[in-house]
DNA sequence: TGAATTCCCACGTTATCCCATGTATTGCCA
DNA sequence: TGGCAATACATGGGATAACGTGGGAATTCA
């Protein structure tokens, strides 16, 4: 499970370590998955489980009529299509595709952005500010917390 | 799993590297299964077992009465009749048959685009404009990710 | 014999791996 | 509880291997 929020530096070859919690959270294949996002300047990223996950439900939307089977190419383009598998070594560390970095708008430096299933992949300065935002939506949602099922 | 999208060139013997993520897809027969798409001008392919779902596909699909016979035999001749075994060599290069490349327009470059249990091979810059397409659909579209099934 | 196809080797670029260092964190024991 | 040792972590740099690509030799088929 991806938690917490981790910012690590990118140096002069594109390379950045994989937070440890995270590498933890992939089990024994040391490989992220990583893809930019359709909704924003960052990347959103998972272990290999959520790529089969993604797989199984565009899949289970178009058998029980959720999702039109145009729809879901254009979603298995832009996930599947557009992910990269991207090995770490002993270290932990990843290299950062440059067409990655130039999605997020990344130069020296990463926010790693646990969301339990997943993660994201920030620009530090824009994630202040996503996380403002999130803040304030919060304030006025009711919210999970204290009445979650035990 | 494939995933990710590459393009490679194709030289004068219409030779083209598969993608070596692909080549890890498909196990250790050094093969790729290929047929030109009944949907648009592109090619569509896959590894051994996507041939083989395919053809369970289509009978479990008769059995249950959702696919008319005749129907049936038309999918059989298009998808399974229209295939091409492509083994690669040692560098991991397949030759696309002239007609392939005809269908597609394909001449001195191919784009393998990933899309899970497949995928598929456009012709560089048509590929563009699908894509262009797809992430404007996607826009607005309910989109899996964010919400998948943990 | 000629043309096409398949196989194999060679090259340059790019990405991957491995060792080393500094820092922060954790665990241990007095 | 305080201090020291050991471990884990992120980061820099250099060596190594992988990958895609071009060209030529061997083989096959007409």
């Amino acid at each position: 499970m991806f938690l917490s929020t981790t910012t690590n530096t990118i140096d002069a070859k594109g390379r950045t370590s994989v937070p440890a919690p995270f590498r933890d959270a992939v089990g024994d294949d040391a490989a992220i998955f990583v893809w930019p996002s359709v909704r924003g300047a960052f990347l959103e990223g998972g272990g290999k489980a959520l790529m089969e996950s993604i797989q199984r439900e565009i899949f289970d939307r178009v058998m029980d009529g959720t999702l039109q089977p145009e729809e879901a190419e254009a979603q298995q383009v832009m996930l599947l299509g557009e992910a990269r598998r991207l090995g770490y070594d002993k270290t932990g560390r990843i290299v950062l595709p440059e067409a990655f970095r130039d999605h997020a708008g990344l130069s020296d430096a990463a926010t790693f952005v646990g969301l339990g299933n997943r993660f994201q992949i920030w620009q530090p300065a824009a994630h202040d500010a996503r996380k403002a935002s999130a803040a304030e939506r919060v304030k006025n949602t009711p919210l999970v917390m204290g009445i979650v099922r035990p």
